[in-house]
DNA sequence: AGCCAGGACAAGT
DNA sequence: ACTTGTCATGGC
């Protein structure tokens, strides 16, 4: 049972196992937040925030109040599941995998964020054939540019509205490339609704995947990013080029994502850190 | 200078 | 169904 007390205009959360601030917001899943010591400074649904690892057990959450984590940030770190029991199902599943035990102890304090879908879906069609500092970069001058447009706060990430508005000269010139097209087919779609993304989180992997391929540039590692960080479907299991090298090097190529079972995407993040931030 | 980066697409076998 | 060149951009 966790244990939550405000604190000096934050939240203290303890009894946490699993969980990692370091590991969780480093380990590629997000790209608005910067990471340094024990702590993950960044932006998130609007609003700007600063996670503390105190200790093992316990983090601190700043600016943030008893009710803002209960209806926000417990559901966006994940802190309402149990992770404990989740890696003893992957374990199971995967009894003799000693590759996946390993990365598993490396990474044991990541959790999958559930990010803003739009959000989320937007990041990773600008992440194709792209490094994560770059793909930080560009979102931020999204942000920014989108404040401008509208006149909020670049704390946000802007909507569909905003990027339809700015049209495909206007995501271009923030060096966005190629991927500018991609971004203004997708914010023309969620607008007008031909795709909703508040039904994909009804919808199996498989559905969804077709919905969201359905946007020009959001091919089968997009949409599985999407919804494995997005609408928190930890069975998606995203293939880059970093996992492709673990499918081969590790298993031969001899092993489908579905073998690792319904939390084959937990199992891809922790071998996808493991390959690329601790193997090199 | 050339290659790579959390890819997708179109054209060609 | 599988392979190949191309798509902007910036860092190395």
């Amino acid at each position: 049972m966790l244990k939550i007390k405000s604190e000096n205009g934050g939240v203290r959360v303890g009894g946490i196992t699993f969980f990692d601030v370091t590991q969780t917001f480093d380990c590629g899943q997000c790209f608005r937040f910067t990471v340094e010591e024990n702590r993950a400074a960044g932006f998130a649904f609007g609003r700007e925030v600063t996670l503390t690892q105190l200790s093992e057990n316990e983090i601190y959450i700043n600016p943030c109040t008893e009710k803002e984590y209960r209806e926000l940030w417990e559901r966006y770190l994940s802190l309402d599941t149990d992770y404990g029991a989740i890696r003893a199902e992957l374990k199971s599943i995967r009894r003799d995998d000693e590759k996946l035990a390993l990365a598993m102890e490396t990474g044991r304090g990541i959790r999958i964020l559930r990010q803003d879908p739009w959000e989320t879906l937007c990041s990773f069609i600008i992440s194709q054939n792209n490094n994560i500092p770059r793909i930080k970069k560009i979102i931020d001058s999204l942000c920014r540019a989108g404040a401008e447009l509208t006149g909020g706060s670049p704390v946000a990430f802007p909507g569909p509205d905003a990027l339809v508005r700015m049209g495909t000269e206007g995501l271009f010139a923030l060096r966005t490339g190629f991927r500018a097209a991609y971004l203004y087919d997708a914010a023309c779609k969620v607008l007008s609704g031909e795709v909703e993304l508040g039904g994909l989180f009804g919808m199996s992997c498989a559905e969804a995947e077709t919905e969201l391929c359905r946007i020009k540039g959001v091919g089968p590692k997009v949409a599985a990013c999407t919804l494995l960080f997005g609408f928190g479907k930890l069975d998606a299991f995203p293939i880059d080029v970093w996992v492709r090298r673990v499918l081969t090097e590790y298993y031969g190529d001899s092993v489908a994502p579905s073998s690792f079972g319904r939390y084959a995407g937990l199992a891809q993040q922790y071998l996808f850190y493991h390959r690329r931030y601790v193997e090199g």
